[in-house]
DNA sequence: CTCGCGGACGTAACATTGTTACACCGGTCG
DNA sequence: CGACCGGTGTAACAATGTTACGTCCGCGAG
């Protein structure tokens, strides 16, 4: 078979960096095929060829930030493997969110309407998603909780989405910058707390009886 | 001043409407100018006189989201006054949301790529949190927590959002709906166990030292 | 009663965007 | 040398948000 691939796929790189930066710098709102193309230095068609139209753009962005979202993660976990690692690891999430809120909507929010991620970019997200399973293991084991880090990880997740999400809306009202950091540091406290806390609390997790709480 | 309104005002709650009912059944992406016209039995012009453009017609949907989300908020909080009236608005906060995903979505996640909501849907929304500060202070006093009632509310804000929000976009890998709603109440009960167990905690909750946690 | 005015409305146009059809061009292989 | 094939650009088409303009209707002034 013939050279892999030539440097053909250089506009590919060009379009989808392009794109980036447009989402970036203008929002999802300015993402059109049209500005992307003018952006890489090319005509619309470049996008239909190597993409195959602006969802399949929009899976390439969504793909790419998950991508660098785990490599910032990763860094974190490889320069700070102390005790703290997960707390470590919520404040990378919390920076790289902060540092990219369009795309990171685009990858959790949907905000482009019809898009749809395919199972390829699911599979990519949740391969980002295990590393925050392992460091929270390497934390269970460490404490000897001997709960489901899937579970405890998901749960760690949910609360950090939470906190970033309500911030990039604006949707909290806190009054500055440090103090949503506290907050968050300190739900983050409260959270790692009480899920360590007790074994017993977080082997219940996977098996809760629930009837009784609802009422 | 004249009679205040004669129903001229029907063709705006038409358009109003037809708009949610487009958003609830075929999702933002069919949000379209006129496709809310011909719904609602009048043309493109209609959105204009009464909304000023789809960012108008965005922003009424928001405000309108808001307020029937802090009906069934109150709705719940009327009939399930007991102990856990703060499990059970948490519950009806889930419930809501995922029977009305498209419409959480432009209100929590800024489906709609330009739209910015004003000042006064701010003030909406954050008039329907109240009601989460509110039985957050009337547990805590129940308890004899003396934390800030309106913080811990936002923890347990950030929270529910998060899970909620990650189901929505299907974002959280499990397996079915029974999984996900036991997981919901886990995270429920341990942040309320959480929040409510140490007044000292959620006192450090308005000013924690953080220097020490980050590394 | 007539006239004029102003608000609500529809038709039609315009700019923008996603998408596609078609022609071109350069390399590769028969 | 000629045919094919993939990447590219131009130009068109449909859909969408928006605006200009004309129309109709109700109401108050003269």
């Amino acid at each position: 078979m013939k050279k892999p691939q030539p440097p053909l796929r250089d506009t590919r790189t060009a379009i989808l960096s392009a794109a980036i930066d447009i989402l970036h710098v203008h929002g999802a709102g300015a993402l059109t095929v049209r500005s992307v193309a003018t952006a890489a230095g090319c005509s619309t068609t470049g996008v239909y060829t190597w993409f195959g139209g602006k969802n399949g753009l929009v899976e390439a962005i969504f793909i790419d930030g998950f991508q660098r979202f785990g490599a910032a993660l990763d860094a974190t976990r490889a320069t700070a493997p102390g005790d703290h690692q997960v707390v470590g690891l919520a404040h990378a999430y919390r920076t790289w969110a902060l540092a990219n809120p369009t795309h990171y909507m685009v990858m959790f929010a949907r905000t482009v309407p019809d898009f749809c991620p395919s199972l390829d970019a699911l599979v990519t997200a949740h391969g980002t998603f295990q590393q925050l399973v392992e460091a929270t293991a390497a934390h269970m084991r460490r404490v000897g909780d001997g709960g489901d880090p899937t579970e405890v990880a998901h749960h760690l997740w949910a609360a950090m989405h939470g906190y970033v999400s309500l911030e990039i809306a604006e949707m909290d009202m806190a009054v500055d910058e440090s103090h949503r950091t506290r907050r968050f540091e300190a739900g983050l406290r409260m959270l790692t707390e009480g899920v360590l806390r007790a074994s017993s609390a977080s082997a219940a997790v996977t098996a809760v009886d629930v009837a009784g709480t609802v009422n």
